[in-house]
DNA sequence: CCTTGTTAGTTACAAAATCAACCATATTGT
DNA sequence: ACAATATGGTTGATTTTGTAACTAACAAGG
């Protein structure tokens, strides 16, 4: 009998998507965890906030591809933590504007620009090229 | 006030490799678990046991990068489910060999071909050296 | 109006991951 | 030999996530 396959597991897009991915979000907890407390979901709640301004809960779940009940607590923790807070002035009381605090933006500001530099760092071995051709590849793998 | 930094989150390499992660993964799930009723981790451990071969558990913890914790409660998930086996006759009383049972073997086959099926598609729209890159940038992030 | 359906967001409960403590065995230094 | 320490692995408590059901507000059709 033939072998009817010798692929290789480590091939496997998957499997090597799950140990980057591992390897560099485990590193770069560090710069909101241990510093402001904040779990990987809050880091994204705040970071869109910060990059696209104030907007709604679920303008937040569907740019950052997060679970409404996730953002509810992330939002929860964030509002807590006094770096955002809530408005809901709007003709529709069910919705409720969403926009960081002072501290928020300022966290927020830290936190951009460590992870530009983080960022920096991980792809400095790269070439532009190959730079180039990672982000369109994981883009496009990400349905973005 | 001007702009600090107009870095973009979609240019976080962690952002997206995290997306792109998840996206894959969850795609994958149904073929491990809606069919055999494995967690992501027992499908990783499994894995690890049919491309590898038999060894220890804290082996699969190196190269799977689990912690052990993860690994034990999948070891023996997939004991209950008899893909695999454990024999202590090594000198060391403390370790365990596990490896494959002829089920387990056959289910690895079966996954393996799936995951390589899968993987096609998946990269299916990139060229040749657009694949290579991608896997050679994700392998080096990942440390392997 | 008043049913029916939809949307924004929260909450309750189950599943899973994480963390710390633990047991048994093995290894090292004195 | 014998503390002290390290290793392989398990277990239990705590956290975090995922799933589903829920409330409240709005929107349309009759």
């Amino acid at each position: 009998m033939t072998n009817i396959s010798d692929y290789d597991l480590e091939d496997f897009t998957p499997y090597l998507l799950n140990l980057a991915s591992e390897t560099t979000s485990l590193a770069f907890q560090r710069h909101y965890r241990t510093t402001y407390g904040m779990l990987r979901t809050e880091w994204r709640v705040l970071f869109h906030l910060g990059q696209y301004g104030p907007q709604l809960a679920r303008d937040i779940c569907d740019r950052a591809r997060l679970h409404k009940t996730k953002v509810s607590r992330a939002v929860g923790a964030l509002e807590e933590k006094r770096y955002l807070r809530r408005s809901e002035d709007t003709k529709d009381r069910r919705q409720e504007l969403l926009e960081l605090t002072t501290m928020g933006r300022n966290v927020f500001a830290e936190l951009r620009q460590a992870a530009q530099k983080f960022d920096a760092d991980l792809v400095a071995e790269f070439t532009l090229e190959e730079r180039a051709i990672l982000k369109q590849c994981l883009a496009r793998i990400a349905g973005l």
